[in-house]
DNA sequence: TTAGGGTTAG
């Protein structure tokens, strides 16, 4: 049942002192250290560091080999290891081999050590079994570090095995017991099971439930974690900060700004909350993700102490909302004010820097990446290939993209959509038959990637058998963009009817966009008549789609009905329908300036026409 | 000697 990771004669875990040379040591001896002498156990009794004993243990090896002296010695260090938590296991666990008599102390605290390891939690339930088949009975403190390296290592079952002990001894009422087997469940994704430890705990206090609501939101369920919350206020339990921070953030997946508001107002009437850097950080993005920009503003403001996240729930929550520009000034100023950016930091830089089309910004975090030593792999890489791809540089997309170990379908799908995007569908294509080799199962953003490559290059069946291969291989559910790009294909193709039939069979209600792209057909073709009875089905639906009126009026023009052109573009003025004009920016002293299509107002024009040498115009 | 915290891409 339990993997055999670890033993405590493997060779590997013979302490560093043991293996030492004794001369090297002797100078940080107690300087009337003398292992001949009768004082020699008092000496060690009186030796209060780790370090000082781990010497004499290594000294006395030598000159003391006799049995017994071993053996005082390591039950004395023992004894100091359970002191001194964490302990270094890697010291700690020879030392049990030694032992004639059990110790369950020591057990616990090399067990503790090893569950909050990053690497090793898994050994924690090794040793773990070690103790019971040497007879050790566990107590309620063995009990909750053996479910920490559970949790930490995804073990359930061998958590539910521990579960199942624990009720046995009749160690499973504590509630440090059952919080920390709630907790082992709701890491596990086993909610249910947290769910009725939870209910059958006679005792329950604020970390039950505050873990019992953070594993409802961990799991998606935030709408039953704040239902929890209540319901524990309805008990008279004061709710801390840890447990505000995570309904707050129960709060923002929900973007319910009623109850966010709700909420701050618990925190400043709950003297029992405190409004540390933690729950600041948690309001900000609470009030950011329930679209009130403005007060997460003055939050963040108003926070006497802000670290890095905070910043960075600025800078990422702002270029969520789609406030690119709001997102990189916050950048700056947190640069302005010396505060060292990070991995997400970056991210939401290279993802405003590649909705404005800012490359300039967006090469300054690559070169910041490099100066810095950091790999542009798993987020930041991913982040760096769409920043590049939306930019217009697809040669550096590939290059960034070519140079990371670790590719998720993240990386694939930038890299599918940027290629398909720049008309390289077949190169998007290619890159999508490595995926399976790569282990890599594509999603429906990269199903969007593929069909727009298909309809650039005009693979007509390579395209519809991709979309078949949706549902049929990968059990997807096509969405209203892959019917969107399926009509653009077979339109662009010039296969009109056919795409009309595709509409009308489609199971859901086609939006603007799927119409649009019959319209864009009707445009290349010339399908004057049937242009119009489409325009008529989008106008119901989005009556204020500019892009498709223009696209109408363009379809008259080019069939010289330049009175019906002009009628629609005068009905557009009426109904205050203006074309969104296209818009580009630039960076220049680190100010992004906007300008839109014939837009020579902006102050900085002349010098920006100076930068691009003339060549392109704004 | 024991349990619960925030921010991350198409």
């Amino acid at each position: 049942m339990f993997p055999k990771v670890l033993t405590t004669n493997n060779p590997s875990f013979v302490p560093m002192a043991l293996s030492s040379s004794s001369s090297s040591l002797a100078s940080t001896l107690p300087h009337d250290f003398n292992p001949q002498k009768l004082s020699f156990l008092s000496t060690l009794q009186t030796c209060k560091s780790i370090q000082g004993l781990k010497q004499i243990h290594a000294s006395s090896i030598k000159t003391m080999p006799s049995p017994d002296t071993q053996l005082t010695i390591s039950t004395r260090l023992s004894a100091l290891c359970a002191q001194s938590l964490p302990i270094d296991p890697r010291y700690a666990l020879p030392l049990l081999a030694q032992l004639r008599t059990p110790n369950l102390p020591l057990y616990n605290a090399i067990i503790r050590g090893l569950a909050t390891s990053n690497n090793d939690s898994i050994e924690g339930l090794v040793v773990y079994k070690q103790m019971l088949s040497k007879g050790i009975v566990p107590d309620n403190y063995t009990i909750p570090f053996v479910l920490k390296a559970c949790a930490e290592s995804r073990a359930v079952r061998e958590g539910e095995e521990v579960h199942g002990q624990a009720i046995k001894m009749g160690l499973a009422s504590d509630v440090y017991v059952s919080n920390t087997l709630m907790r082992m469940y709701a890491v596990c994704d086993v909610i249910r099971s947290a769910r009725k430890v939870f209910d059958s705990s006679p005792q329950r206090d604020l970390v039950s439930w505050t873990t019992m609501i953070q594993g409802y939101v961990k799991m998606g369920f935030a709408r039953e974690g704040v239902g929890l919350f209540f319901e524990m206020c309805g008990e008279n339990l004061q709710a801390d900060g840890m447990t505000l921070v995570i309904v707050l953030s129960a709060c923002a997946r929900l973007g319910d700004l009623r109850l966010g508001r709700k909420l701050h107002r618990y925190v400043i009437r709950n003297s029992n909350v405190n409004l540390d850097v933690f729950v600041g950080n948690a309001l900000v993005d609470m009030y950011l993700k329930c679209g009130d920009a403005n007060f997460a503003r003055k939050v963040f403001q108003e926070m006497p102490i802000k670290n890095v996240v905070s910043w960075n729930s600025m800078i990422s929550g702002l270029a969520q909302k789609g406030e690119f520009k709001e997102s990189l000034y916050m950048f700056r100023k947190m640069q302005r004010l010396g505060v060292k950016p990070d991995d997400v930091t970056l991210v939401a830089v290279l993802n405003s820097c590649a909705n404005l089309g800012v490359l300039e910004l967006g090469k300054w975090v690559h070169a910041y990446l490099d100066r810095n030593q950091i790999r542009a792999d798993g987020f930041i890489g991913n982040a760096l290939v769409d920043m590049y791809a939306k930019c217009g540089s697809i040669d550096q997309a590939c290059w960034v993209f070519q140079a990371m170990n670790r590719k998720d379908v993240y990386s694939y799908t930038a890299m599918i959509v940027g290629l398909a995007m720049h008309g390289q569908g077949g190169k998007a294509l290619d890159l999508f038959s490595e995926m399976p080799k790569m282990g890599i199962e594509p999603d429906e953003v990269t199903f969007v990637g593929v069909l727009t490559a298909c309809s650039h290059v005009g693979l007509v069946e390579e395209g519809r058998k991709y979309f078949e291969d949706m549902s049929t291989i990968y059990n997807l559910r096509p969405q209203l963009e892959h019917y969107g790009c399926m009509v653009d294909l077979l339109g662009r193709a010039g296969l009109i009817n056919e795409a009309e039939e595709f509409i009308r069979n489609m199971p859901i209600e086609p939006d603007a966009f799927v119409l649009g792209a019959l319209l864009g057909a009707c445009k290349i073709h010339g399908k004057v008549e049937l242009g119009e009875s489409v325009m008529k089905k989008i106008e119901k639906i989005e009556p204020r789609k500019d892009g498709a009126y223009v696209l109408m009026s363009n379809i008259y023009s080019s069939a010289n009905r330049w009175r019906d052109s002009l009628k629609l573009r005068k009905a557009m003025k009426e109904r205050n329908l203006e074309k969104t004009p296209g818009c580009s920016s630039i960076e220049l002293d680190g100010v992004i300036h906007e300008f839109q299509k014939g837009d020579k107002s902006h102050p900085k024009t002349k010098e920006i026409y100076k930068l691009l040498d003339g060549s392109r115009a704004i």
